[in-house]
RNA sequence: GACCCUGUCGUCUAGCCUGGUCUAGGACAAGAGCUUUUCAAGCUCUCGACACGGGUUCAAAUCCCGUCAGGGUCACCA
């Protein structure tokens, strides 16, 4: 049976690349029926944090990659020792005494050879262990090195295939000869391309955000993160560019990964996200909204209108590019005064509209049925009495009710907006 | 510097394995237009790439070699 893992180190938030690595381990298994397992490299006490472990493991479960087992490796160091000394035994290792460090440090002895690895996405590697320095293994204060406790732990969970980022190609030749000195199976190898920032270089926190939270908190979607992350080294083919997780799990495969470093576009993902938003399911979105509205103090908690807050959300739906943009572009629904944007109101409001408004107004109050078709109605028979064209009011009005200049069709605003309000924001603009 | 990986539109990619159907296809971005009630969406169009040089071959984006460029790794970090 397939058994892959996510090796995380809790010493920071899951970023981007470890999304990705995540999400191809993940994929993976799922496609072959196996078991993705999760492994906390917590070596390092000073930078391992336990906020760090639970942001990993929350970040993960909103991208929807659930796992089937989890490791610690703060908890596995009899192991690691065991093994160690079981080197040390044979004479692969030695130890050896610092004069900086208390205690002694075990070494592993490269001998010198041809290492070929085959790599699933890259195919054969070859690498000179002549180039290679001995390696440590347990460190003067006993704890293991990241190459060992990897291997150690790579072989004793029986993992098979080993995904990861090109940036350890180089630590698979060490790593190949601990695997052969400890006499255990070499796994299979799969390096994914490395994921860049749009200057060049690791994508970094100077190019644009690089927590995976971070795009939540910016109102992504983490379908069309995923989405998006799986477009960065992978086709479905038949130029598709849209893809949900389970028909990703039925086409996906490994050899036919990318070898090419991807670069992360921010606007590629956006389109990603609005095209998964327009699509997403109103009431789901609008519970993800709430939460928003109620720290702006749009709505109060326990008591709003969840079917009026419903028919905002549809209203707005199709035009965002984030989950967040609801929160600024519907602003004027939730508020009592409209905060007037300048250039709006000196593009499309900068001469008098007192008569104009207040027929408007009138034909509104005189309305059997206050609906959208009705209100449209009305307001098209004016502009023709005015002898003016439609958009020449239609600006004035949406900038007065809204504050802006962009927005939903002028009569769903009106309607949704009521009567009362209506009034009351035109009538500021009366004399 | 040494070792390793990788080079198709600005970006993500299809094509490469199994040479001809490729005057290289799609998507994002950009530009133009349609629609129109602004924005978004949608639709139409435009711009735009096989890194370079040598081979092999009747034929090369595709196979081989070299050059160059980009990236990664060289810790008692992970």
């Amino acid at each position: 049976m397939v058994r892959v893992r996510f090796a995380p180190s809790p010493t920071g938030n899951l970023h981007i690349g470890g999304g990705r690595t995540a999400l191809f381990n993940w994929l993976y298994a799922r496609a072959k029926q196996g078991k993705f397992i999760l492994r906390i490299e917590d070596t390092d006490k000073l930078r391992s944090k336990k906020e760090f472990v639970d942001e990993i493991l929350n970040s993960l479960s909103w991208l929807g990659f659930n796992w089937d087992e989890i490791y610690y490796q703060s908890q596995r160091f009899s192991i690691y020792s065991e093994l160690a000394q079981k080197l040390l035994s044979e004479g692969k290792a030695y130890t050896e005494k610092s004069p900086e460090r208390e205690g002694e440090a075990i070494i592993f002895r490269v001998l010198p050879q041809k290492i070929k690895v085959n790599d699933l996405i890259r195919g054969e590697i070859e690498f000179n262990a002549q180039v290679l320095k001995d390696q440590v293994l347990i460190k003067s204060d006993g704890t293991p090195t990241y190459n060992f406790a990897c291997v150690v732990d790579d072989a004793t969970t029986d993992i098979t295939h080993v995904i990861r980022g090109d940036d350890h190609i180089s630590n698979t030749p060490k790593q190949a000869l601990l695997y052969q000195a400890l006499g255990f199976k070499l796994p299979a190898f799969a390096h994914l391309p490395l994921i860049m920032g749009m200057e060049g270089g690791r994508l970094s926190k100077r190019t644009g955000a690089t927590a995976i939270s971070d795009y939540r908190i910016m109102g992504y979607l983490p379908q069309a993160l995923v989405n998006y992350l799986l477009l960065l080294s992978w086709s479905p083919g038949e130029n598709r560019e849209l893809i949900d997780i389970g028909e990703a799990i039925k086409l996906f495969d490994l050899t036919s990964v990318n070898k090419t470093a991807a670069t992360f576009d921010l606007k590629k993902l956006g389109w990603v996200n609005n095209q998964y938003l327009k699509n997403e399911d109103s009431e789901k979105l609008t519970d993800q909204i709430i939460p928003m509205l109620v720290e702006k103090n749009f709505i109060n908690r326990d008591n709003f209108d969840r079917n009026y807050l419903l028919s905002l959300v549809k209203l707005f739906q199709s035009r965002l590019n984030l989950v967040n943009d609801f929160v600024d572009w519907a602003d004027f629904f939730f508020m009592e005064e409209v905060s007037l944007d300048p250039r709006a109101q000196e593009k499309y409001l900068n001469q008098d509209f007192s008569r104009e408004f207040s027929l408007f107004i009138e034909r509104l109050k005189g309305l059997k049925s206050f609906d959208i078709v009705s209100i449209e109605e009305s307001f098209r028979s004016l502009v023709s009495q005015l002898g003016i064209e439609a958009k020449a009011l239609i600006h004035p009005v949406r900038v007065a009710l809204t504050g802006k200049t962009i927005g939903p069709g002028l009569f769903e605003v009106i309607y949704y907006l009521g009567l009362e309000r209506t009034n009351k924001r035109l009538k500021r603009f009366i004399k």
